[in-house]
This record gives C-alpha cells, sequence and structure tokens, in this order.
RNA sequence: GGGUCGCUAGCUCAAUGGUAGAGCUGCGGACUUUUAAUCCGUAGGUUCGGGGUUCGAGCCCCCGGCGACCCA
C-alpha cells in the first residue's frame, strides 16, 4: 500500500494521476472553475427519484432539473453518453448527453474531462430511458469537482488497510460503511431520546482532568502549558457525573468520549464513545431495566427490528427480558466445585493454571475470578445476560451487596461474548469509599498501574451526602458492535490507524 | 504480550528459486439507449523497508513497518 503523502514530482507520477492534473489544468486553462461554487441545483438525486417514482421507459417528463453527485460509472459511446451519478446517501441517477441536445463540442468536453469519482452537475430534461432509468437528459454539464485520484474498482472489495485509512473512499465505494456511518448517529439519537424520556439530563464534564477516575485504566497525559500542569484524558466520567447527583441533577447522563492508554483490538479502541447514567434513588436492578429498554430502544431505530442481522448473515434476538446468573454460581456450576468470594488466592490460581489463565502478582483474588468466569462460563452465553454480582476487591465503586457478603451489587451486560455495558448499585458511603480507594492506592504502589487514585474533591462531594443511586456504563461503540456483527473499528469513522511510514 | 496470515500495476489478485502476469481502471479508436456496456488496439512495476544466502530472490533466512485474524 503505497499512499504518497507528498505528491511525488510531476512526472514521476502514476499515469493516471497525472492524466486527471492535466484535464484540471485544461479546464483552468479555459477559464472555468474545475471546483464550481453556485451550482443552479433544484433537487437532491434523493428528491429527484422521489419526485418521479414510477415512470413507464422512454418518458419525456417536460420537467427540467439540475444536479450534481459523484460519476461512479460511465457509458460513453458514440453520440450518446450515459454516466450513474451518486449522492453521498446511496441514492442515484442516470446522466444522458446527446449530441443532438449539447452539441459536437460539449459531448466531446465531456469525453475528454469526466473521469470516474468526478463531481458533475447536469441539467436538462428528466426523462426515463428507454431501458426504464429514470435519467436527466443534460443540455448543459458543469464540472462540480474534478477527482485528481482514481477511484478503487467498484465492484471488488476494498482492501481491509485501505478502508480504514481512507475511510472516505471507502465511505464512496462501499455501501455498508455508508450505512455504519448512518446507523451511528441514529443510534446515537435514540439513546439521547431514550434518556430524556425517562426524565435524564445531558450533561457535559471534563474530558481533562487534573486527576482521573472512575475506572481501572491507564491514562493519556497532557500538558496544560498556560496552567504548567499535568493533565489526564478522563477515562470515565463517572466521578464528576456523580459530584452533579449530590448537587441535585438527579438524573443525569453524558455521551462523549473516553481515553484508554491501551492497545486495539476487534473489541478495544483507545478513543472509544460511552454513554452513562445516573438516577438517584434507583439500583444496580433498575438500571439493569433501562440498559435494556435502551438497547432494544437502539435496535429498532438502527435497524428496525429487535432482531438484528450481523454481516455474515447471522440472526441475533435482543427482544424479551433477558437472563440473569449469578457469577459465582454460575462459575462454581461450570467448575463443578464451590468457588466464593472467600474461595483462597492459592485455590484460584491453580483454577487458573488448568485453564491456561496467566495470573500477574498485581492480580486481586476478584480478578482471578473475574478471569476464571470469563473463560468458563461466558462463552456459553447464547443471549443478552446479565452477569450479577461482582467481586468487591475489582469494584471500588460499587456498594457491597444488601445481603450476599464479599460481592457488590454490580452487573456487566454480555452480548455476543463481549461486555457491552456495566451497571452498579453506586457506592454512596464516603467513609467506606475512602478505604476502597486507599487500598486502590496500595495496589498502584504495588505496581498496578491501572489502579484508581484517591480524588480527595470527589470524596468531599460523598460527604456532602450523596443520595444511593444506580449508575450504568454503556458502550456505544459496541453497542454499534452488536447491532451489526462489526468490529468496533468498522463501528468508528475514523479509527486511529498507524503511520503507514516508519517513525 | 504471544501466534498465524497478508503486503506485487490506480484497484482486486496471479506468478516450482530462473524473462513479474491477468481482470477491471487508464490511454487511442469504433459505436445514439447504456447501466460492472460491448468490440479492436495499447500502456502501466523501487514486488512494504533494510540486510543476508545464492550464479540468480516477489519467492528462502534475519531485522523492522503496517494491517487482519486467533490465543492469553
Amino acid at each position: 500500500m503505497t499512499t504518497d503523502d507528498a505528491v511525488p514530482a510531476e512526472d514521476d507520477l502514476p499515469e493516471q494521476m497525472r492524466i486527471r492534473r492535466e484535464k484540471r489544468e485544461h479546464l483552468v486553462a479555459r477559464g472555468v472553475d474545475a471546483y464550481a461554487i453556485g451550482l443552479p441545483i433544484t433537487a437532491t438525486i434523493a428528491e429527484m427519484r422521489a419526485g418521479f417514482p414510477d415512470l413507464p421507459p422512454d418518458t419525456a417528463t417536460g420537467t427540467r432539473a439540475g444536479l450534481a453527485g459523484r460519476v461512479i460509472f460511465a457509458r460513453n459511446t458514440g453520440k450518446l453518453c450515459f454516466a450513474t451519478l451518486r449522492a453521498g446517501d446511496g441514492t442515484e441517477i442516470q446522466a444522458m448527453l446527446s449530441l443532438d441536445k449539447v452539441g459536437a463540442d460539449v459531448l466531446q468536453d465531456w469525453k475528454d474531462l469526466v473521469d470516474l469519482g468526478d463531481h458533475v452537475f447536469v441539467s436538462g430534461e428528466v426523462i426515463t430511458s428507454r431501458r426504464g432509468e429514470l435519467s436527466i437528459l443534460a443540455d448543459e454539464w458543469r464540472m462540480a469537482a474534478k477527482a485528481l485520484r482514481p477511484l478503487p474498482v467498484a465492484h471488488k472489495p476494498l482492501g481491509e488497510e485501505t478502508r480504514v485509512r481512507q475511510r472516505y473512499v471507502d465511505l464512496v465505494v462501499r455501501p455498508e460503511a455508508q450505512r455504519m456511518a448512518r446507523m451511528r448517529p441514529a443510534v446515537v439519537a435514540s439513546v439521547r431520546q431514550s434518556m430524556d424520556r425517562r426524565g435524564f439530563i445531558e450533561v457535559e464534564t471534563p474530558m481533562l482532568q487534573t486527576q482521573h477516575g472512575g475506572a481501572t485504566a491507564r491514562p493519556f497525559v497532557t500538558r496544560s502549558n498556560a496552567f504548567d500542569l499535568d493533565l489526564y484524558l478522563r477515562i470515565a466520567p463517572e466521578l464528576f457525573l456523580k459530584r452533579a447527583v449530590v448537587g441535585g441533577l438527579e438524573r443525569v447522563f453524558e455521551i462523549n468520549r473516553n481515553f484508554r492508554n491501551e492497545g486495539a483490538d476487534s473489541t478495544h479502541s483507545p478513543e472509544f464513545t460511552m454513554l452513562e447514567f445516573y438516577q438517584a434513588y434507583s439500583d444496580y436492578q433498575g438500571m439493569a431495566t433501562i440498559t435494556r429498554e435502551v438497547i432494544q430502544e437502539a435496535a429498532l431505530a438502527g435497524c428496525g427490528s429487535l432482531i438484528v442481522t450481523h454481516a455474515d448473515g447471522s440472526e441475533h434476538d435482543l427482544g424479551g427480558v433477558w437472563p440473569q446468573v449469578d457469577l459465582y454460581g454460575s462459575l462454581s456450576d461450570a467448575l463443578g466445585e464451590q468457588v466464593t468470594p472467600a474461595t483462597d488466592r492459592a485455590r484460584l490460581e491453580a483454577l487458573c493454571a488448568q485453564a491456561g489463565i496467566e495470573v500477574k502478582a498485581t492480580d486481586v483474588s476478584g480478578k482471578l475470578a473475574e478471569d476464571l468466569f470469563e473463560h468458563y462460563v461466558v462463552p456459553s452465553f447464547t443471549s443478552p445476560t446479565f452477569v450479577m454480582d461482582y467481586p468487591v476487591d475489582t469494584s471500588p465503586l460499587v456498594r457491597g451487596h444488601r445481603t450476599k457478603p464479599g460481592v457488590v451489587e454490580k452487573w456487566d451486560l454480555y452480548v455476543d461474548g463481549f461486555e457491552s455495558g456495566t451497571g452498579y448499585s453506586e457506592l454512596v458511603d464516603p467513609v467506606v469509599q475512602r478505604d476502597r480507594l486507599m487500598q486502590q492506592a496500595a495496589l498502584g504502589a504495588r505496581g498496578d498501574d491501572e489502579a484508581m487514585r484517591v480524588d480527595e474533591d470527589f470524596l468531599r462531594a460523598m460527604e456532602h451526602g450523596m443520595p444511593p443511586m444506580g449508575g450504568v456504563g454503556l458502550g456505544i461503540d459496541r453497542l454499534l458492535m452488536l447491532l451489526t456483527g462489526q468490529g468496533i473499528r468498522e463501528t468508528i469513522l475514523f479509527p486511529l490507524v498507524k503511520p503507514e511510514r516508519a517513525q
């Protein structure tokens, strides 16, 4: 894959690029703008198609129209030229240029100057061709934007790398890319409506933070010159949203970017979009219900059905009420031996060794139980599943379970084998919270660089009285993944791609 | 972090260690109803980068880059 960042010397250009540049020069030399502005467009292609839905073949409507689109196919015959123009939304219309209508010079210009990928403007009568194709029979055409690089071949799949590196090209040639790009805002809009209907208000909290918190993850660090201060790109908005609840914004949500200084794979991106919402006086069961409803409403908005079809053709039913399984209970069943939060670490390590799970010195016991659960139980899930009641030592911001010792009121939602969201009965006792954060600080001192820090201002806010509440974090990228079956990088319009050349 | 696969013409891909090819695109020509148009002709290469083995490397070996997939 050689994409030339800097365009090489003119005579080194590949033939196709050189010729396109010459065509642009030709237009400029004639005093014609190769990137014309103010074109007298009377309708979008979609509006045209809607306005003339069912014309029989070989119809002349007598109606004139002017419209623009990107040339994606061209069929030039001697005295009659056809081109398919496509708009960004995927709608297409045919342009026809005949010798009769435009004359020899204009027709020749069209053949000489228009390439696949160019944006062109045509105006003329709305007709259908003898084959019934809705068309503009042009009596005028203008270059709207000369493309200097050739489009990839339309009917072959674009290479995977070009797809993410040059999404603008991907969007032009691959309808699925357009579909994803448009489904995402539809889903986000649906989520906003879902929250709004339930009385949640949207707030914006800092992305640049002097103290990171709300998740266990390594942050990106940046620097404020004016304040002479190191700042963190947030790993989660949680601690600020909870501050908002303390202040009386009792149902809040935020949809925004989080940044985690970690590697990327098919389910992880270093920057990703998260919905978080908090509701005073609710708990993790109430949050589970809302979460399911939000996702189901998003499926209807984005896919038109609760049964979503993935890229591989498989169908996944998101309907109904989703099962809840107990983490330690289901793990015990799978192992055939009782595992509880009280199970000693040596036994957990032995079980991990059996399963081939690597154990780091900084891993707490609860982490081992979660890893075992991921290994033994998660693959058995056949529908969206809430996993209930996590170990306390991996969940420093969650309230202890009201009846079960050693676990907290937390669920993770698994769909298609990956975690797409988490919900808590939030820890609101400032004394317990301080203890938990001190334990995290101790882990950090032992070398766990994902451990949380003690955030004194957050604790101060809690000390002013934080109402009991439920909270949820739901990955928007992952929501798109479970609706489409695509990898996370396909759900993100412009995912992070490493530079093509070595540094 | 580990493993596997891939990287060759504008695009998608071929090529036992022995002259780097095809289709589409492009360019020239023919064609007034095509729609992945068709027909004739033709051009197009730093084989991801660096090093090594060899009489000879796209292919084998080493180092590096980028991507995809799988595993922990």
